[in-house]
RNA sequence: GGAGGAUUAGCCUAAUUGGCAAGGCAGCAGUUUUGAAAACUGCCGACCGCAAGGUCCUGGGGGUUCGAGUCCCUCAUCCUCCGCCA
């Protein structure tokens, strides 16, 4: 979240970055609520104060003086309940409202109406130019006998799959090759908890606002994650780090639930848009430092790409604009990997920069060298997301004869299996 | 699931039958010193307020009371034990 001083002193800032995101925020709504806040405060402290006078008066005496003044107490301890009350209301209403203030977008994310608006920073590689008629995922999975959608539906519903045989292989070859590549970056592998507590979700901005995209467990009060963002990102939460602690650095391996709702007759075909997958995350915690953070932001960044160019698929980067960004972020970097069936760029990658807007949530701190305490700043980005990873692989290894080439990088993890075929699962 | 114990500031630790949360360590600044250490002084949780000053903070949330670290309820976490399970 903001600083409520920030907001006090930059009206125009946070009404920019809500206009920029398109994101419907009323700034003089969260300031009045303030105002209101901080008017019930003084009035409600005043009176606490004269409380605390008589109490320590009261100590002191005896006898029907005594009695008289706890009587008078005992009328001011009732108005102040009723004051107290409201107090509380206003203090409530304007917890509500900041949550909700969108973070400040940096000066150098493009304006634009939504993912279309992106705008392209680079490419890599080269998509491939097919002398047959490429096959989609789906019909290559299929065939192959590596998928299986009819009877993932028959008992799990829409948007699910079953992996099977090498299909199951290459996805945990896929996995364990982006875990050692992030490992070798610094970064410490972790499996992490799939069910979070509310301060998880709240802490890194899922919530509120996201609820309607995460599967909850009700009776428990907990919420199944989307990504291992949210554990590990809150791994700290209430902690004051050591400044030569920092940064942080954590590689979460996890499955990852989104329930995809709104997004109906969206992408309904094969691997791309579903319930369940699974995902390597790099998270950052470093310094409150604007500098530090952005090279980290293309730390991260830089890491994926790199994945992918072992992978040899081609891919682009771009910035994301104003309408396609979340209320938490500073900034994001899409990174879009080659997918012939879509005849274009498919999201794989997000690349997010928050400043201290997650770690205010999560009351993550460290000492800086003066001894104060400072909000850290976070960051976080795909390493690799599977099976949607496995579309462009599958789609970008295909031979004619429908047989799909396993990546180099990907054999040693495969038993040294070269390709996919029929026979071979 | 059941029984008992614990939780005080970055860390450690006190507080009589309910009556102003006391100290220590670490850290920061200064004095002293050729320099450092030591010693000494100040600062050293959050919030409101221009300030003076005030309010809050004993794991979270409620309650009783004029007044709660202390009594009651509830939740969380940790420890010990019982039960169940992998």
């Amino acid at each position: 979240m903001l600083d409520i001083r920030f907001v006090r002193a930059n009206p125009d800032a946070v009404r920019h970055a809500a206009r920029l995101k398109r994101i419907d925020f009323d700034v003089d709504q969260l300031l009045a609520a303030d105002t209101e806040r901080r008017r019930l405060l003084q009035l409600t402290e005043e009176m606490k104060a004269q409380q605390n006078r008589t109490s320590k008066e009261i100590a002191g005496l005896q006898g029907a003086e005594r009695e008289q003044r706890i009587a008078e107490m005992q009328a001011l301890v009732a108005r102040l309940r009723e004051l107290g009350d409201q107090q509380k209301q206003a203090e409530e209403e304007f917890d509500r409202l900041l949550l909700l203030a969108p973070n400040i977008p940096a000066p150098e994310v493009p304006e634009g109406k939504d993912e279309s608006e992106n705008v392209e920073i680079r490419r890599w590689g080269e998509p491939r130019q097919f002398d047959f008629e490429p096959k989609d995922h789906v019909a290559l999975g299929l065939d192959l006998g590596i998928v299986d959608f009819e009877r993932a539906a028959k008992l799990a519903g829409s948007r699910t799959y079953f992996l099977k045989g090498a299909g199951a292989l290459l996805e945990l070859a896929v996995l364990r090759l982006a875990l050692d590549h992030i490992q070798s970056k610094g970064f410490i592998p972790m499996l992490v908890p799939l069910l979070v507590r509310p301060l998880a979700m709240i802490g890194t901005a899922y919530y509120p606002g996201g609820e309607e995209q995460a599967y909850q467990i009700e009776r428990d009060g907990l919420s199944l994650i989307g990504t291992a963002e949210v554990p590990i990102t809150a791994y700290h939460a209430h902690e004051m780090l050591d400044a030569a602690q920092l940064p942080v650095l954590y590689a979460g391996l996890s499955p990852c639930f989104r329930r995809e709702a709104g997004t109906y007759g969206k992408d309904t075909r094969g691997l791309y848009r579903i319930h369940q997958f699974q995902k390597v995350e790099q998270v950052v915690v470093c310094r409150n430092d604007p500098e530090e953070s952005l090279r980290w932001h293309q730390a991260i960044l830089r890491n994926s790409e790199e994945l992918l160019e072992k992978l040899e698929l081609p891919y682009r980067v771009v910035n994301v604009c104003g309408g396609d960004l979340g209320r938490p972020q500073i900034q994001k970097f899409d990174i879009e990997t080659w997918m012939p069936s879509r005849k274009g760029y498919g999201e794989t990658h997000s690349a997010s920069r928050f400043h201290d807007f997650q770690a205010r949530r999560l009351d993550l701190r460290y000492r800086d060298a003066d001894g104060k305490a400072q909000y850290c700043h976070t960051l976080n980005n795909t390493v690799i997301a599977s099976p949607r990873i496995l579309i462009p692989i599958l789609e970008n290894y295909q031979r004619a004869d429908g047989t799909v080439d396993v990546p180099a990088a990907l054999r040693p993890y495969m038993g040294g299996l070269e390709r996919l075929t029929p026979r071979a699962t």
